[in-house]
DNA sequence: ATCACGGATGAGAGCGCTCTCAAGCCGGGG
DNA sequence: CCCCGGCTTGAGAGCGCTCTCATCCGTGAT
């Protein structure tokens, strides 16, 4: 009874120096793989390590070396509602996978409240974290900035604007949302709208831009009237197909820059009698649940989320380990996935 | 320059007591919210933590106090996928909202391999956490049994098995199941039959005893050529509807233990020419995305997963405050939600 | 006025680890 | 044979906080 009211007397760093017969600094060396060691003592050490299931206390290490091997995944409520489907959970599947063979834990904080923002913003004032993965971030988010002021090294997924200063992995949404519109024209349709995201958000915009392409490309005639913006959800998607078909009750395609919007498009249509595909073709935008779901089965533009996942995180820890002063960039490709809507 | 390569020089504790002038000690008690303090000194100190914007340093308390102020959310992989649906969000969402006004930050742990799990059992092990959420739990895991014998303070979503030990929070998928079905009698449905989850699952066959109850309460003959097991997965449910069409063509109702498989059923009955809800009237449960996207509208048991992820939380805090010698245990009622399939 | 008692307070001792620094050891060159 | 340089190693000093304990003060009881 030496006075230890701990954790269950698991061993310290000190024990296993006694144990192997060495000095703590020693075993401190070993354990974070320094070179400066010698064979024989590095095998003694490990051998006492694996003895005793030696287990560093992460605490102790995080006040004397001043970091925390730890990450935090910061997502803004709304979203998680939005993109909840698979995007999330995959996104959380890869950043997962690409820290597993890492000492890194990853924190989970989803901002809903300004209260929230706030005690993150101190949070991450206070480097609680080594580093932050920022998941579908508004243009006009103060956070990015704010890491940047305070050095913390951020990732995020998504740009806020073209010419992002903050480093980020995205998914080529231009591409994608024109190889989507290329598709439907080569099956030939003539008249292709589209339902938008919120156009003060960048991914919105990056689709309406592909969308615009293709139709250019194609030597289609530019009409704004077949472009008609929501927000992403159904309900918006709803409304924007009604309007979209009092004004131009001859189109015979939509694209729709998510899944989302595309299922409440859907439903639109068929209450006003239009078939899907035969009267009007659809394509949706990120291969979700939905579009695997909805009779029929709904073309649309795959991302790579995990992937997307596992290259935040990968950049994220390159970043932690020594800042790139180009900001590290990644654009992702997408796929488009026929099903029976086109 | 006084040697500090620290974190940018943020405020400790000492500097907060000089401001106030007072002594560390009392600082520390002002902050944790100790009574022992007298007004004045409180308000003094309180002063110079906003004035120096002073945050806890994370590392330190925890070392000291011996308690790390997180909480491990730890899901086995192939759940993820099976529940990523809104499942998977909602209860983060319910968790995070609990934890909103604590201290406590949630760690996300993933477990796909053998690796990662013994990784995490070590983790645990060593007490890096102060307790663990664990999300759908196999009947046979060992995790819960070496959380108990670590005494580190978890709570379960769902319980491994009648008689569960360890505290949990469940919702009664007895009770829905047996709504479902009496739904469907009341409906005049004759031959109502049922896709399980795979019986090794505790819910699985909670949702299965709920069936029984209910035919056996309405009077119905028990016929097991009813009942097909499966195994949550649209997959499953596309074989199981199959073989259930071909053993019993009569049946005029199916209750599916999830909303997954009911999709997977639906599209057999589609190909086979059954009508929906005409010919086959259809129920799934977990009140999912694909429920309120299929055509028609799959009518279902909804469980209040937010409501869940926000109950195992707070059960969790509770535990971790002062564990409770009779394991508490919720289990939250579930809501019928209709719609055209039925 | 004196003593005891309870509440408020500060000093001190770590928590377990990392990191700096100087000492110890070896071999090779002068 | 001695000195120097390079490598390995251990000691020591914290990191910022909590917690115990002794001290100090004011108060009511005597």
């Amino acid at each position: 009874m030496t006075g230890t009211r701990r954790s269950g007397g698991r061993p310290t760093l000190e024990q296993v120096a006694a144990r192997a017969g060495v000095g703590r600094g020693t075993v401190s060396r070993v354990i974070n793989g320094s070179p400066r060691v010698s064979e024989r003592t590095r095998e003694a050490v490990e051998r006492a390590v694996a003895e005793l299931g030696y287990v560093p206390n992460r605490a102790a290490r995080a006040l004397a070396a001043n970091r925390t091997d730890a990450i935090a995944l910061v997502i803004p409520e709304t979203e998680t509602r939005l993109f909840a489907e698979p995007y999330f959970s995959d996104i959380i599947r890869g950043i997962s996978t690409e820290l597993a063979d890492t000492e890194m834990q990853l924190l989970l904080t989803l901002i809903r409240t300004p209260k929230e923002r706030h005690r993150l913003a101190q949070f991450l004032g206070a480097h609680r974290v080594d580093g932050v993965l920022l998941v579908s971030v508004h243009a006009d988010d103060p956070l990015p900035d704010l890491l940047e002021e305070i050095e913390m090294p951020a990732v995020l997924s998504g740009r806020r604007a073209a010419g992002e200063s903050v480093p980020y992995v995205d998914s080529d949404n231009v591409g994608g949302a024109s190889a989507a519109v290329e598709h439907l024209i080569g099956r030939g349709r003539r008249s292709v709208a589209t339902i938008t995201g919120p156009l003060d958000m960048y991914v919105a915009q990056c689709r309406l831009d592909g969308y615009r392409q293709a139709l250019a490309v194609a030597g289609h005639e530019p009409d704004e009237g077949l472009v008609e913006p929501a927000d992403f959800t159904e309900e918006g998607g709803r409304r924007a197909m009604a309007r979209l078909l009092e004004r131009r009750p001859e189109l015979d395609a939509v694209f729709c820059a998510s899944d989302v919007m595309a299922a409440g498009a859907r439903q639109v249509l068929r209450e006003q009698g239009r078939r899907v595909p035969e009267d009007v073709a659809l394509v949706g935008f990120d291969d979700s649940a939905v579009a695997r779901h909805m009779d029929p089965g709904l073309t649309s533009v795959r991302q790579p989320t995990e992937e997307m996942g596992r290259m935040m995180a990968r950049v994220l820890l390159a970043e932690i380990g020594e800042r790139d002063p180009d900001r590290p960039q990644v654009v992702l490709t997408t796929e488009l996935i026929r099903r029976a809507s086109s």
